[in-house]
DNA sequence: AAACATGGTTTCAAGTAGATACTATAGGAG
DNA sequence: CTCCTATAGTATCTACTTGAAACCATGTTT
């Protein structure tokens, strides 16, 4: 299948990649990713593990990725109906990218707290 | 110098990396590392190139970058003053991955089009 | 004098996110 | 029988953030 890689550019305001980045550019929907990396998890267990996500917004957030066909929603007839949710091929593509972003926050959070931290004791006008 | 990467982590509420992730998971601070990449940059040349940004929102997300110490902001004594924002090394360090998510939006938009258009027309009761 | 360029700040309306409470179903405890 | 638990959400209300537009200060061009 050709496609035209140069059709889209996410510079341009009305370009369809824009829609994608917004989905993407969502740190809910980076944690709920990295989190989906390694297997399939059900909506409570996301909500214990991503601390501080309210219900509403990780419900919100899951539809989301949903329909952008980011990940996949099955749903078991158990007592309790259970609900799991699984990276699809296309999110599995996106994960190495996101975790990548996710781990450069762990690996240079010192250096930017350093930097913040010049920043608020700087003598100069700002 | 050691670090101990243990002590951060994502999903944590309180972890200091939950800064930086809101930070980076910001369309406007993605597009605008995006576009230092390939040099320096100025304040309204910046606001030409990232199509729909406001001049609010661009001096608010440059402040926050440099705060940070991911962009750095230099003032020359022109004629009209001239304000020219580069890329720290830090910074640089992220663009890499930040130009692999921007690039992943425009590589696989055909696949979340398609997807988008399959969960609105699937006949399923959602 | 009016328009235009620079790099912003201010103001205000509208949209979004978060906290909290509520729904529905069914099993087990008392 | 009633209360508490668990599941996976939805509804509501408030507080914050975003975006659009106007405004500011300077100086050059028309």
């Amino acid at each position: 299948m050709m496609t035209m890689l140069q059709a889209y550019n996410v510079y341009e305001d009305r370009c369809p990649t824009r829609l994608v980045l917004d989905r993407l550019a969502d740190k809910w929907a980076l944690l709920i990713l990295d989190r989906l990396e390694s297997g399939p998890v059900r909506f409570n267990h996301l909500r214990r593990d991503i601390k501080g996500i309210s219900q509403k917004v990780l419900s919100q957030t899951l539809k989301k990725l949903e329909r952008d066909g980011l990940l996949s929603r099955a749903v078991f007839a158990t007592v309790p109906v259970t609900v799991e949710y699984t990276l699809t091929p296309l999110g599995r593509t996106l994960t190495q990218t996101v975790a990548a972003l996710a781990h450069w926050a762990e690996h240079n959070m010192d250096a930017v707290l350093a930097a913040q931290e010049a920043y608020d004791t700087a003598p100069s006008a700002r």
